[in-house]
DNA sequence: AATGAATGAGGTTTCATTCAT
DNA sequence: GATGAATGAAACCTCATTCAT
């Protein structure tokens, strides 16, 4: 009369949620069958609804687990209170670190996460609060140490910043996740601090 | 005697193509059932099928019919040759304007589009490439005639602009599209001319 | 408010006829759209309503009007009074000449009738009734003249005949109609006449 | 993980290959619906593709595992090597035997099959093929073993053997399938040997 | 008489989920 | 705990037939 929640660090468990991984990067969400699921992690049909509620609690234990390394960034980077300018370049690092480490899991993230029901982005949305929350808390705090410039709307550079973020990791995956992602980080880090633009006032106030 | 085809402009496809971005929007290409669509738009499912070979026939036109109007711009801005600064704006502007005037076509864009067959995305990746292609001008073109500062990667910064745009239209629909999409184009501007930090070196070169 | 029966010699009603004989002899009864036949023949699928009551009756249609053909030789045959090897000869030679002379009429009664409703296959027995019959007048008056041999069941008989025509057809018909189907005449004549085996009761009974 | 060829030897498998028969025999191969055909086997619709393909994978059973006991004979002919005459008897016998014995089989042979795709049509015929080839052997061994009478065109011949033997199965199974198809061996054995004429030819050899 | 756009019932097939073993 | 055979709801699509023009 163990309930699902108490199997969660079996071994199984983690059999299960790979190999969704691995199918559902290939077939998407819609286009992965429990039955594929079960035979890639080596068990029975039956046996999945032992360790999960239903299909969708698959794919959101795999988002879970998934977004729970990138929002450990947020964890971490809190603990170390590392300046701004730094936090920015960790954040960048590690979000490529990790996906990088696991292109299926990438692909799954970024493409097939955003479809199925509404319930489900309502979920992902949650869990990458955190997320937003802290690079919120990296910019408004550089503003107030004054590592970055002064006048800008906060929201809209953390939507720069994720945005550009999520498009390098698309472009990657798209292309095949044949390069180094991570290699990324300085160039992406350097653009979004700098822009495309001269600085012209900046020379004014010279 | 009459192909599918040749009844592309009647009242009735375009029916069915607005009833298909309502129900897609609230229920995904896999949620969205014909028979609903055919409902929505006063027709019977059987209907559907003279005016589009299957459903993925729905989709795929849904979206070519949508990014045609943003891939519209590039076409426009081809023929009006504005320098970079203004290209780029009008490129946000643009963009915006047309997705903010209809968001459950911009959700189905945005969302659920990046789902279903990989021959989709491929085909969405074709029909945007002009659009790309149209970003990757306007910075080479800045960087030449000294719009644009000169050292950076135009495949990077054609991501940066892309995925702002991307996010901040993704932001726009999650919040239930209650505010004015195109009123964010001179936020979204500044930010990716500037980006968000000081230009130190900038000072340096004096 | 003129009814189908009335228009039955109109052109447009054989090139319907003559239309879904071909549709129906590449695709079968159930392949043969009502919308291809009047394609083929040049109408609009409603016209094919205004002549035929529904999809059966032309198939029933087609079937008439070809067995009328085939039972067409009793009138015929019942006419001239031949002696009754002449009446089998001629048989065989009308039954050949007239389905070899219309392979796709041919394919059509002997491969797509056989299938449909019982209806149908019930409706083509009535109409090939006089034509057992004539068989079995032919076979009587032989028996009766000492045309024929005397003891043997006229029905066995008879349906080694038809049997033999028929299977005679269906090999010509699936091995795509190339040779001259009447000239198997004399062959087929000669093989009912004498049969297989020697007739050793026969020189018994001399 | 067991594949539908594995599953080939269950009471299941052949419920619903029998329940199939019954079902097509009624309403024909078109009208047979998977549905019912599951119902009458006492299964659920998606049983039915746990152990077929699809329909079509079902009516191919059923022609295979039927024919597969008419050609038997073959093989058991094969193997007896009797003389021609008692040859020829034993194959009527046989054929008539496993017909007469399930009138519904019957019926989905001979009537049912020469419908439907001509790819079915065409494995239908490849089944034949050593049938076929059994009766060719015998009308030639009993040529040359003096069994039967010299001069005849042996196709012609086994197009009447073939043809007189299927259209008496129709005849019985068009009657309803009343009387005792096997009775019938002997008088279409002695028609086959014979024929229906007198044997001048032969008499002037005497 | 002729058209052909529209209809909608109906059939095959898939696949997440269950439950007896 | 584990299995996997069985379930059956649900969805796409076809096509004979109708009827307003």
């Amino acid at each position: 009369m163990s309930s699902i929640a108490q199997r969660k660090d079996t071994a199984k468990y983690h059999a299960i949620l790979e190999s969704a991984i691995k199918v559902m990067a290939v077939s998407g969400y819609h286009g992965a069958q429990v039955a594929r699921i079960a035979r890639e992690a080596g068990v029975a049909d039956g046996t999945v609804y032992l360790y999960f509620k239903n299909k969708e609690d698959i794919l959101i234990s795999v988002l879970r687990e998934t977004i729970a390394q990138i929002v450990m960034l947020s964890t971490w980077l809190e603990g170390e209170h590392p300046e701004p300018l730094m936090a920015l370049h960790k954040l960048i690092e590690g979000h490529f670190a990790t996906l990088g480490r696991n292109p299926d899991l990438a692909l799954v993230l970024q493409v097939h996460v955003r479809q199925s029901d509404p319930v489900i982005r309502e979920q992902v949305a949650d869990m990458m609060r955190p997320y937003h929350r802290m690079i919120d808390r990296i910019l408004v705090l550089g503003q107030e140490t004054g590592a970055f410039r002064q006048p800008f709307d906060v929201r809209i550079a953390r939507r720069m910043i994720f945005g550009t973020i999520d498009e390098t990791v698309n472009a990657w995956i798209f292309t095949g996740a044949k390069y180094n992602l991570a290699a990324q980080t300085d160039l992406v880090y350097d653009m979004l601090l700098n822009g495309i633009g001269w600085r012209v006032e900046l020379s004014a106030e010279m």
